[in-house]
DNA sequence: TAGATATTCAAGTATTCTATTGAATATTAG
DNA sequence: CTAATATTCAATAGAATACTTGAATATCTA
């Protein structure tokens, strides 16, 4: 093999690489591939948790499956993509990482929306496994039912955010909760935390979210036909 | 936090990841990751290794560095880009993971260019861990003697492609080589193999390169100074 | 200080990417 | 078959990216 012909391989390979990093350029598409690694989800609902148009959100899925990194189904009217496996969940926390340790904007943008998240008193998945054998934790997921059923921690009490203030009553005052959802960046702990307390519950954040939980190797249930 | 705040704020968090993503979307910073894994190098070789324009490489090392990927030193008349941390070797791993698994392009293109790779008996490093152990393996090291020095696996012998067909006399005929390089898209290694084995030598390539060794956590060593 | 070298910068052009719009397609229900 | 719904496609305008060229800057050496 000569010079030009290992830099043609070369090109060539890194080319093909560079199709993933590019499926991971857009602010959208990785916002897209978080909500996926709840479990598949429509277009339709995709594109509303994700504030884009339809249309929008399809071409971005698009863009990620052809770089391989989800794919589709279609049952009947709906069109369902999910994570195509588990070493492109990986990837995403790969990023992740590097953003968290390296890129302080990112730091900034956490505390000016999300203020003093140490009050929270986050309490990370190793922790809670330790916790749970103790026992009088409950384990509360909040995000919507769909990912529940698709995927949660053992014992886990779905109450998706939105109901969470009417069906306070379901909840024991006596035993500490642990508020679950999507991941580091998803909201919807932090606003059952906070409104937990102000109900007079002791509550806190579990740090990361369910897919960072099945990445440990912990196990996940989920409902039959999910 | 209402609706809309909900959305500037992730808005604004995804678009820094995606800046990272973006840093990633492009061949040769790929390449230029992956020869910097290797040790820090200068604008100049940089370059050259990736076949690339001095402006060029130039700039795509400042994409880089403000995705906070690489960081840069002056030393004189040079500067020095290197790797900023292990997590961002360890991102590099998860895309090659995942292009590697569901491409097919780039098994494709590995074929293409470097035909039946089995032929070189790749040895894994865990593997030669333990064959090591056993003794009588003579660990060579191909890569540019810069690189070697920066970090290398212990016992490792530096001979850079280059040299090593008027270099064959250092090597004792009865032991067995094998050849490490920059990981396993690199063909130093390739290279090495069939030119040892066509003057009678019982030569493997070693499948990943040092900085996989290294993520492993097994010891690497670098020459003072380094 | 002048000359040499390595790197970066600035400008220009060609290409690619993004979001929007409205039309086209596919599937189901009636 | 027709209507309704979910999704994709096609076309477009505006923004961002890539590579080249030549000039500017920084550092060292003589």
């Amino acid at each position: 093999m000569d010079k030009q012909e290992k830099r043609t391989f070369k090109d060539a390979l890194y080319e093909q690489f560079a199709r993933i990093g590019k499926a991971l350029s857009n602010g959208h598409r990785l916002e897209l591939l978080e909500v996926l690694a709840q479990g598949e989800h429509s277009v339709e609902t995709l594109a509303q948790e994700t504030g884009m148009s339809i249309a929008n959100a399809s071409q971005h899925l698009q863009v990620l499956r052809s770089a391989r990194l989800v794919e589709a189904r279609r049952e009947g009217i709906y069109q369902y993509y999910r994570l195509a496996d588990e070493p492109v969940f990986a990837l995403w926390q790969a990023m992740r990482r590097v953003g968290e340790s390296r890129m302080a904007e990112i730091d900034r943008i956490v505390q000016t929306y999300l203020h003093d998240r140490s009050l929270l008193q986050p309490i990370s998945a190793t922790e809670l496994v330790q916790r749970l054998i103790e026992g009088n934790i409950l384990l509360l997921d909040v995000r919507p039912a769909a990912e529940y059923a698709a995927g949660h921690l053992p014992d886990a009490l779905s109450i998706p955010i939105a109901e969470l203030e009417t069906r306070l009553v379901e909840l024991p005052q006596e035993r500490e909760i642990v508020a679950c959802c999507r991941g580091p960046y998803c909201v919807f702990a932090d606003e059952a935390v906070s409104l937990l307390r102000t109900h007079g519950y002791h509550a806190r954040r579990l740090e990361q979210g369910l897919p960072d939980w099945r990445a440990l190797g912990l196990p996940v249930v989920s409902e039959k036909g999910a």
